[in-house]
DNA sequence: CTGAAAGCGCTTACAG
DNA sequence: CTGAAAGCGCTTACAG
């Protein structure tokens, strides 16, 4: 009777109790693989919530276990390749473990980073990995105070109870100041990343400590990781340093603003203005010249995000950790003479 | 009394209530905007949020409303430039109508859609804007059965109750191969995506039906919009075929792939091979040459597949509707003679 | 091994 | 204008 559902109504936990002749508890107990079911009714209940397509309302039950198989993963930037790459990689790890992972994009803005983050907590996620914007973000207090685990992506957040996926951004910029410097550049400027973030800081670091000790002169312009603001800040830093010979450029997209302000001005790289980035989007072998590129394991990265907050959710660790990953120097033709 | 909360104990609603007076109802209709309440009630409820710090728990809302501010995108690759762009586009149009976008990977694998629509089902989302691995989802019917709104994105899907924003895939892959023709090819090859996707299957028949009117003998080989993919099947059709002078290739990641199947082969572009590509991803002009592509509206889409979203949440609107979208030819270096 | 009952934290007729 | 009560669809001690 009632075969066929035509109404707009979902099975419930109830409908599935009634055909198999048990109650709702039993049915809950098969479902979440409770050990003490009769064979007999397990096997009921399996078939009649084959029979009737049911599927657990996962509001209900999240509620009411105050937790969900979810966990989220809040970026700043999904256009970016970079988190991109790491976002597939991380979904896919999530993913085998039986959870889902959920996506928001802060789109480098603290108020939109903190509304997700608050949305998380409202939905009971399993675990946070967040990419911040603002790396002291009441929302993230907030997490944790309800036990809900944090890992900071790329860059780290505030709180000392965050665990903390890394790169070794300081060496990055100091890896590729001093490449070009053994180049035979001196005149070397810098597209920095916003200070806000704990990469654009660090890498601004790493860049005026090598200068630094050879006794070069710094040149920075700050641009927010965006293409466009990588654009402006090489426009200025050519016009305004008429014998700039190298950029070092803070971000994958940035260097793409850089590659247009270099055409703009007519500038050829290597030959007028050499060209190292830090990340390794894959068009970097691609574009003309191929890009000398401070590549970080990116895919790794993520996993090991996944790795550490499982680790938390499990219950196998309550101290928190910090891990760093260090980079990588592809040279390629835009750092290279002739 | 007990001002400061070190437990992990969330505020909830009684809280509320009991430090402004009232009963929860009241401070429920005062958060949900209801009109009726005594302004100085109102006044009370707000500044025991604000002490409180009170944040509603989002799952037992939506339980009991049985629909929550949230809308959901599922792509088959977020490393796809062409769908984050679309994702960013998105989340921006849903994020100031003032609901949450989720988005979900699935990873071109319909068990991987499946699974995720199922669980946006049971978390009750408003709605989901699908760029479909299998259009014939049973998932997406148990949406649509439960009156959760579906919108088709960038590929159609089966069920009609649908909406769907879609490029005129089989006018792209024409136009571009015209372009070849006129400019003096016959040997042409397509790089064609999966006969399982509409964008697939409409791409290819866009090229043959120019190429049979042409007069001229077409030759595909398949990939699955992945990069190497796209390299293997880039390789297989210059190995076969000595004689062809150009290549269409029917997305961005499977262009890359072919600009290293042609580099590994020693030819150059568009000297030996010219070649054009559906989708315009930002490195197309800084890739040596600059990629000659057929571009779509990408951002317009993706905000449209919002408004049609918006439509049917709001009650604007009951049939279904499909919104098709023209591409672009934007002419460079790599389908140009000299 | 299993069921009746309570409860997760909200919202919403209902009654006043 | 406002409160008491029921209920959203699950899960989980508790008792048997």
């Amino acid at each position: 009777l009632r075969e066929i559902d035509h109404t707009p109504q979902r099975i419930q936990i109830r409908d599935v109790a009634k055909r198999a002749g048990v109650s709702a508890a039993t049915v809950s107990r098969v479902l979440n693989g409770r050990a003490e079911v009769r064979s007999a009714a397990r096997e009921r209940v399996l078939s009649a919530v084959v029979d009737l397509g049911y599927r657990p309302n996962r509001l209900a039950r999240s509620l009411r276990r105050k937790a969900s198989e979810t966990v989220a993963m809040v970026v700043s930037d999904i256009e970016n390749p970079h988190f991109a790459e790491a976002v597939r990689a991380a979904e896919d790890a999530v993913y085998q473990r039986g959870y889902r992972l959920l996506l928001c994009n802060s789109d480098e803005s603290a108020s939109k980073q903190q509304t997700y983050l608050e949305t998380l907590a409202a939905e009971c996620v399993s675990g946070v990995i967040v990419a911040p914007s603002d790396p002291a973000d009441s929302a993230i207090k907030r997490l944790l105070d309800q036990s809900i685990h944090v890992v900071a992506f790329d860059r780290t957040v505030a709180d000392p109870r965050a665990d903390a996926v890394i790169g070794n951004n300081l060496d990055a910029t100091r890896v590729a100041t001093t490449h070009l410097i053994d180049g035979g550049h001196s005149a070397i400027g810098l597209v920095s990343g916003p200070l806000e973030t704990t990469t654009g800081r660090d890498r601004l670091a790493g860049y005026e400590d090598v200068m630094r000790r050879a006794g070069l002169e710094p040149r920075v312009e700050f641009g927010g990781f965006r293409m466009d603001e990588g654009e402006q800040a090489a426009l200025r830093l050519v016009d305004s340093s008429p014998r700039l010979s190298a950029l070092v450029v803070a971000n994958n997209l940035m260097a793409a603003g850089a590659l247009k302000a270099l055409r703009a001005r007519g500038l050829e790289i290597p030959g007028d203005v050499a060209l190292v980035t830090v990340d390794e989007p894959f068009w970097a072998e691609f574009v003309d010249p191929p890009l000398t590129t401070i590549a970080q394991p990116i895919r790794l990265m993520a996993t090991s995000a996944v790795d550490l907050l499982f680790e938390r959710i499990e219950g196998r660790r309550s101290e928190s950790r910090r891990l760093t990953f260090d980079f990588e120097l592809h040279i390629r033709a835009s750092s290279q003479h002739g």
